[in-house]
This record gives C-alpha cells, structure tokens and sequence, in this order.
DNA sequence: ATGGTAGACACTCTA
C-alpha cells in the first residue's frame, strides 16, 4: 500500500485539462497539489478535474494570475487557506486526509511562492522585496507548525533553486532571481526551521543536476537544458520512516502545450 | 548584450 502525492505548477488549469489527465495516467496519484491554476473560483473546471479521478477539490484562485488548488482521490478531514504580507492573493491552499492506520492523517499544502521578478534588488524591485518578505513570514510560519507528532508535507512552486546542481550553471545564475545567495539562505533557514526534508534529494543525490522548469523562451529546452529546481515537496520528521520514492516526470514537458513546470511525485508507504 | 514564449484578458500584466 502506498500513496502518492503530486506538485504541478501547470500554468492555468483550463488550458492544462489534457496534460493533468495524462499525468494521471503517468503517475496514479492520490493527491495533487496544484499551483498557478489561474482562474477564480467560481470558473475552476471541477467537472472536468473530477472525470480524471479527484472528487475531493478544494481551490484558492483569483482573476487571471497564481492560484492553486489540492485534489483528492481521498476525502478532506479539514481544509484551510492563508494569505501573506496582508495581500489576498491566493498562493496557498491546505488539507488535511485520512491515510488510514498506519500513515495516519496526512496534511497537505500547496504553495505558490512569488517569482520575485527580474532584478535581485529588493530597493529596486518591489516584487524582489515581496518574494523576500514573503520568505520571512514563511520562515515564523514554518516554525509555528514544527511538531514531531505532525504528519506535513510542503509542497509546491518555491521558485527558488537552492542547490549549484539545482541550476544548470551555478556561476551563470548566481545573480539571477531563483538561485541568488538571498533566496537561498532564506530558503534554508524555512527548511531548518520547520526541520523539514527535501523529499527529491533525499532519493537523488545533490551530486546530480535535477530539474523541474525549463523555460518556454528556450529555442530548444532539451537540447539547451536549461533548468532549475523550482518545484519541491517538504516532508515533516515525523513521515521519515514512510518516504518510499520520488518522481520528476521530465517527459510532461515535451508534451503539447506543456506547462513549464513539470510535475514531481512524493510516494509515502501506507 | 539581448530577446526570446506562454497565459489571462482586454491593455498590459505576470511569469
């Protein structure tokens, strides 16, 4: 017995129906966490995200821009969002479900972390600043859940790549949103805080390159291969003994109309 | 050094 449990950044959940059912059928999971779903609630497509298999839907979305949401083949046994730096704009999403006896009841976030913009100066870029600000009230967040009772995983668009393997090229990006010494320290000081694993490293090791985005604006991305581990799912101490594999389905995206995130799998024995 | 693409939405923003 196992359960898998999915992070996708697809990009706008109504332009991505065909692709969410071909990760479906590519990866069985249980549950997925959706970011930049980009649509307001009342517009989510639940009809046709119940016919690839997930009755359960809980959605945070707004007009025209983030947004995520959390499927579930399972039922919700509370549901939650939370908003940050007093702004309303939907970038998380939680659940909680009942993995059955011996897993336990497993709670899920889905976040969507801000780009952060071009410039990787928070005088001069305001979204730099929000990114930064927002990295800080996850840190204080993170602490508050640490528990070594809780059964948590994290999961989502970080959009920060912490590791030199994380980014193709480690001198290339240094100074480049995503992966400068800034986002990355307080990355880890969010990891340290809620003493959080990083699921995909703990199964790949941070010796091999590893990537969950590719730009669209790339001629070529698999020939360029260009990417970045932006994408990630967290788990709490106390799921250590349950981590049974991870996957990053490159493959989606060479699919038509692929998002540029591709999904990540966490599987947990039950 | 620069511009390249995608999606929402209705002009230009976000990524």
């Amino acid at each position: 017995m196992s359960l898998t449990v999915v992070s996708w950044n697809v990009n706008s959940i109504r332009i991505r129906l065909n692709g969410l059912a071909r990760m479906v059928a590519a990866l069985d999971p249980d549950v997925i966490c959706l970011q930049e779903t980009k649509v307001a609630d009342p517009l989510f497509p639940l009809d046709a995200v119940r016919e690839t298999g997930f009755e359960h839907i809980l959605t945070n979305g707004v007009k025209g821009y983030g947004g995520v949401a959390i499927l579930s083949k399972l039922p919700f046994t509370w549901t939650g969002t939370r908003d940050w730096c007093d702004r309303i704009d939907a970038r998380h999403a939680a659940a909680r479900i009942d993995a059955g006896p011996k897993l336990g009841e497993i709670e899920v976030h889905s976040l969507y972390v801000p780009a952060g913009g071009d410039i990787p100066d928070p005088d001069e870029n305001p979204k730099f600043a929000h990114k930064l600000a927002f990295l800080d009230e996850l840190r204080d967040w993170s602490a508050g859940l640490r528990d070594p009772e809780r059964r948590l995983l994290l999961a989502g668009d970080f959009n920060v790549a912490p590791l030199e393997t994380d980014v193709w090229s480690h001198k290339q990006l240094v100074r480049v949103v995503t992966h400068t010494p800034l986002e990355v320290e307080k990355l880890n000081s969010i990891r340290d805080a809620g003493e959080w694993i990083d699921t995909l490293r703990e199964f790949v090791p941070p010796s091999e390159h590893l990537y969950t985005w590719w730009s669209y604006r790339a001629r070529d991305w698999q020939a360029a291969n260009r990417g970045r581990r932006l994408d990630h799912i967290w788990a709490s101490p106390a799921l250590a003994p349950h981590l049974a594999g991870v996957e990053v389905l490159e493959i989606a995206r060479g699919w038509e109309r692929p998002s540029d995130h591709v999904p990540v799998a966490l599987t947990l024995n039950r």
